[in-house]
DNA sequence: CCGATTTCAGGCAAACTGAAATGT
DNA sequence: CACATTTCAGTTTGCCTGAAATCG
């Protein structure tokens, strides 16, 4: 069994001086990717000047607009699964800034809702989370930003 | 140190039916987080039965169209660190995919270019993401493709 | 001698899987 | 009894930092 080895394929491949990512690029995955990397990089030092991960940010802003609502539908929400959740609330309840409440309803749930500490954080953050929008998006007029909002929603909310 | 119990914040927090996300939906970073993870979702089985995840085909795609490219090159174009690419680009060589070279001007640096094996996998896995291109994105028409990509490429491409 | 490219080694955080406890 | 919600334990994966080797 001799293996053979790889044959050269081409004559010489001369250095490449720009890389051509246009396929990569006629891709909406790509693009969506490349994008959210881009604008959460500048998401994550704002963020972090509050004590909070990007995710810890969404979980707390959901909360905040959504007093009573449970892990369940934070996972829904988020694209999160349960037991990655569970740390995350703990953690944040630790510090304050979260409680957890027998659900009215259905016994086996948690209503989840801000302690006054994590309000004012969340005004605060999600006040510092609009300002970081204006910028990250600057590129891009108010109109524009509406369009690839709408459709960015399409995508996803389908 | 008595530790104060929680203060009961609200009086008692109603049942939440639909979570509300208008917050989060008014941030560009949310949705292109989402629609990135919604159409990544349905590229990794497609992948997969190439044997590839999502990175392995960004990064055979590259080399294919930029044969000779670099190591460098490649970190640069997918936002990578180096360490990360060297094991990546390792095991697609011992699966024949890909060959390592010299490079004919700068002896720190490596040529990489696809083996024909990698050429007739990397022809098949692209025409099966231009073909998944256009069933993700089915809620959008042609010219909405066109504008969504074209404002994403406004906001990591600058 | 300094910087760039590649590579290896170790540590850290995040993810998924499986299963248990509780309640519908 | 079947199912849903929450939680814990174990495993895996991936990402990052630091440093060595090679070369410009």
């Amino acid at each position: 069994m001799t293996q053979d080895p790889p044959l050269p394929l081409a004559p010489a491949p001369a250095p490449v001086e720009a890389v051509d990512t246009r396929f990569l690029q006629s891709l909406v995955g790509f693009n969506a990717r490349m994008a959210a990397l881009k604008i959460i990089g500048q998401f994550v030092p704002r963020m972090a000047q509050f004590g909070l991960r990007v995710v810890d940010f969404s979980i707390l802003s959901l909360i905040h607009h959504n007093p009573g609502v449970t892990s369940r539908q934070l996972c829904d929400a988020l694209n999160l699964l349960p037991p990655n959740l569970v740390g995350k609330i703990g953690a944040l309840e630790r510090r304050g800034l979260l409680q957890r409440r027998p659900h009215p309803l259905d016994g086996r749930a948690q209503s989840l809702l801000l302690t006054a500490e994590g309000q004012a954080l969340m005004r605060e953050a999600e006040s510092a989370a609009s300002q970081l929008e204006t910028e990250a998006a600057q590129a891009l007029s108010a109109a524009e930003r509406r369009t690839l909002i709408r459709l960015l929603q399409k995508i996803h909310g389908s």
